[in-house]
RNA sequence: GGAGAGGUGGCAGAGUGGUCGAAUGUACCUGACUCGAAAUCAGGCGUAGGUAUAUGCCUACCGUGGGUUCGAAUCCCACCCUCUCCGCCA
C-alpha cells in the first residue's frame, strides 16, 4: 500500500511513476473522493464535537437536578445529521481504502523502464552452458526412466498439475530442501522458522495477495459461529506467514535485521496459466520452496537485497548449476515489489533459462499494510522494510539438477553437496 | 466436544453509564542532586486522523462487529482470541 499522504501532496508524481509499470492511476477519481472525504469528515467531526460538549452539559445539569429537556431536544437533532454523515464518511473511507489497496508499489528509480519481460536486463551470468556428448533428455523423461516420477498417479489422486515422487527422486527432493535450509542457517545467519500453511485473510492482505489476486489462491471456507463464514487460504509462498509474523508489531531497532528462512509447501491455483508449462514439474499446484525473508531498517534494505540475492545464488553455485541474474523491468515486477531480481537457471532440455528464484525489496509497501514498525529509543515508530526471495524453489531445483547432471545412460550424478543427505550415494540409477 | 476465567496504553494492572484517553506501578526520556552511577525528587511519555501553522483546537480508538442511550471501557447481542480443567486424538 502506498502512503496516502504522498498521494495527497504529490499525486502527479505518483501517477507518473506508476505509469512506468503500465498502471493507470485515476487521479480524477482520487481527487473527487478526497474532496468529498475532507468535506464530510470536517462536518462529521464538528457534529461529534457538538454532541460531546452538549452531552457533558446534560450530565452536569442533571447532577445539579436541573431540567434538561430543551438541550436534549437540541442534541437529538445533531444526532440525526451525525448518523447520516457517519454513514457517508464510512462509505467514502471504504472507497478510498479499496482504491489504495488496488494500487501497486512504485518501482525504485533504479529499475529499468520497460513493458514486458523482453525488456528485463541481464545483470550477470555465472558458470557456462554445459555441453553433452549425447542427446539430452528432459527431467520428465529422466525421472520416469529412473522410476521416480509419476504424473498419472498424481492425476488420479488429485488432478492435473500435481506430481508423485518416489525413491531416489523423492529423497533428492528432500535432500535439496535440507541442504538449502542448513546452508542458510549455518552460513548466512538466518533463523529457521516453522509456520502455518493455512492463513487468514488479514495475512493475505498484509503481504498484498488480497484483495487483488484471490483467483490465484486456494481458498478454504470456514464456518465461524452460526451464521458467519470466514475464509482461510493455503499459502502461495512462505513469504505470507513469515512476513506476517511482524504484523502489528513494533520491533526494537537493536533487534534488526530479522532474517528468517522457512521451508514450506506452496499452493497456487495457476488460474490464467492454462496451457503454459503443462509438462513436468515446472508449474504445479503444490510445490516446495525454501524462502528467505528479511525485515530491516529502511536505510539498509537495498544492501540487504544484494545480500539476500547472493544467498540464493550461493545455493546454485554449490550445486554447480549455470544461471543468470536478471533485473526485472518496471512492466514486469510484481504488484508489491519496488525492485526485483530473478535468478534463472539453465535447463538444457529446454535450451533456455528458467526462473528459479525471485528476490524483491518491497520497501514499506507491505509494512504499511502490516503496520510493521520499529522504534529507536524514544523516537516515533517508523515503518520497516520487508524483503524476500526464494532460496530456492525446490521442485525447479530438482529439475535443474536432473537435467544438468544427466549421464548418457539416463542416470544422474548427484552433486557432491547433496551426497551427505543421500547416504553417500553418488549416482541416481533406475532401481 | 463439555465447563469455567479473561481480553484496557511498551509491559503489569485499576476502572461507579456522565470532564475517562483512561488511576497506579514499571519501563523509557529530560532536568535536579552526584566526580560519575545507583537511589531520591520534579516534569514528560499511546496510536491514527482532521484542521492549520497557533508551544493551538478538534475527532476516533479500552479484542472485533452490531445495538441501547443525550452520553458507553462500563449495559445488551453476536463473533474472534487467550488461559485453566475434563473428554477425545497424531
Amino acid at each position: 500500500m502506498l502512503d496516502i499522504q504522498t498521494l495527497r501532496t504529490d499525486l502527479t508524481t505518483v501517477a507518473a511513476r506508476l505509469a512506468t509499470r503500465g498502471f493507470v492511476l485515476d487521479t480524477e477519481r482520487f481527487g473527487e473522493l478526497e474532496a468529498a472525504r475532507k468535506a464530510i469528515q470536517v462536518r462529521t467531526q464538528e457534529l461529534q464535537s457538538k454532541r460531546n460538549s452538549s452531552s457533558k452539559l446534560i450530565g452536569q445539569a442533571k447532577a445539579r437536578g436541573e431540567d434538561t429537556t430543551a438541550i436534549m431536544a437540541e442534541v437529538a437533532l445533531v444526532g440525526d445529521e451525525l448518523k447520516l454523515m457517519e454513514v457517508q464518511l464510512g462509505e467514502l473511507q471504504v472507497a478510498l481504502q479499496q482504491m489504495l489497496e488496488g494500487l501497486p508499489n512504485m518501482p525504485h528509480d533504479s529499475v529499468p523502464v520497460g513493458k514486458t519481460e523482453a525488456d528485463n536486463v541481464e545483470v550477470r551470468k555465472i558458470g557456462s552452458i554445459p555441453q553433452f556428448g549425447f542427446a539430452v533428455k528432459d527431467h520428465v523423461e529422466l525421472g520416469e526412466g529412473l522410476g521416480g516420477l509419476d504424473f498419472e498417479t498424481a492425476a488420479k489422486i488429485s488432478g492435473a498439475r500435481f506430481s508423485v515422487l518416489k525413491g531416489g527422486l523423492a529423497r533428492m527432493h528432500r535432500a535439496l530442501a535440507q541442504f538449502m535450509l542448513d546452508t542458510h542457517t549455518d552460513q548466512h545467519g538466518y533463523t529457521e522458522v516453522y509456520v502455518p500453511y493455512i492463513v487468514n485473510a488479514d495475512s493475505m492482505r498484509g503481504t498484498g495477495q488480497l484483495p487483488k489476486f484471490e483467483e490465484d489462491l486456494f481458498r478454504v471456507p470456514r464456518q465461524m459461529g452460526e451464521s458467519g463464514e470466514q475464509n482461510f487460504y493455503l499459502i502461495p509462498t512462505a513469504e505470507v506467514p513469515v512476513t506476517n509474523m511482524v504484523r502489528d508489531e513494533i520491533i526494537p531497532m537493536e533487534q534488526l535485521p530479522l532474517k528468517y528462512v522457512a521451508h514450506t509447501p506452496c499452493f497456487r491455483s495457476e488460474a490464467g496459466s492454462a496451457g503454459r508449462d503443462t509438462r513436468g514439474l515446472i508449474r504445479q499446484h503444490q510445490f516446495e520452496k525454501v524462502e528467505l525473508v528479511q525485515i530491516v531498517h529502511p536505510d539498509e534494505s537495498y544492501a540487504a537485497l544484494e545480500q539476500l540475492l547472493g544467498h540464493a545464488e550461493s545455493i546454485l553455485q554449490m550445486l554447480g548449476l549455470h544461471y543468470r541474474v536478471v533485473r526485472l523491468c518496471t512492466g514486469d515486477i510484481g504488484f508489491s515489489a519496488a525492485t526485483t531480481y530473478d535468478i534463472e537457471v539453465w535447463l538444457p532440455a529446454q535450451n533456455t533459462y528458467r526462473e528459479i528464484s525471485s528476490c524483491s525489496n518491497f520497501e514499506a509497501f507491505q509494512a504499511r499494510r502490516l503496520q510493521a514498525r520499529f522504534k529507536c529509543g524514544t523516537g516515533k515508530p517508523e515503518l520497516l522494510h520487508t524483503l524476500n526471495g526464494s532460496g530456492l524453489a525446490v521442485g525447479r531445483t530438482l529439475v535443474a539438477v536432473l537435467e544438468n547432471n544427466q549421464l548418457a545412460d539416463g542416470s544422474v550424478s548427484i552433486p557432491e553437496v547433496l551426497r551427505p543427505y543421500m547416504g553417500g550415494l553418488e549416482v541416481l540409477r533406475a532401481s
